[in-house]
DNA sequence: CCATAATATAGACGATTGCTTATACGTTTA
DNA sequence: TAAACGTATAAGCAATCGTCTATATTATGG
């Protein structure tokens, strides 16, 4: 067997299956990506946020209605609402006084359903 | 003061829409099955673990590969590798001193997968 | 305009997270 | 059986998160 050291200050990790390393390596999605999908996984790891996306997913929703769906404070709801839009998960439009949200897309409803699928099959 | 109680605050909130709420309320989701989809996207959030799935998805590796293939102490890795097991996303088997690790089923590719659509069609 | 209503933002605080170093655990081998 | 190796766990710390209360912003109606 053949172990290799790396010279890396980080990281003296024993290198032990070289081949694959060099294999995957190659194969490995880009980091910046990897880095934006953890974005995206981030705002749906909220209970909170997951309701206010199933919620958007039957209906149109303001913002004290969220409130009083989820009993919760309207600054909390805004609060994730904000990090919902960053993610571009969701969009909104404004009438008068009140703003009304929705799902940015059907890609969204795919995600949600996935995660779904998932914890249902376990 | 009066007021001791927060339940004051949360059930104050105005209620615009009532029979929107109440077609919203009787289709949602199971809140139990939210906490436990917040869970699976709360395994996927970080870039760390996002990349020992998308290694995974390449090959079985062990835990000291894979801390040399993304630059980092064994321990950080090992801390990652427990959170995507409690989630079953992973599973592991034992060879002497060696523990090699792959992803536990199909699904979570697909849910990569997923997540690597959305950011890249944005 | 001024009061009010719906929403957004700010600041504070406890809880959680991801990483580090140190150490324990299990397996192999000399 | 002792030393070495691969891995897991523990304790500590800074950073981040989710919520709260308080306040600012924006739009409507008298």
């Amino acid at each position: 067997m053949t172990n290799t050291r790396k010279d890396d200050a980080l990281c003296s990790v024993t290198i032990i299956h070289e081949d694959i390393l060099n294999k995957v390596r190659k194969e490995m999605t880009e980091d910046s990506q990897l880095v934006q999908m953890a974005e995206l996984f981030r705002a749906l790891d909220d209970p909170t946020r997951l309701k206010i996306i199933n919620a958007l997913l039957l209906a149109e929703m303001c913002v004290c209605d969220l409130a009083a769906l989820l009993n919760m404070t309207q600054p909390a709801i805004s609060h994730h609402l904000k990090t919902l839009r960053q993610t571009q998960l969701i969009k909104f439009r404004r009438d008068g006084r009140i703003v009304y949200y929705s799902l940015d897309d059907d890609h969204i409803e795919l995600l949600f359903r996935q995660g779904l699928a998932h914890v249902i099959e376990r």
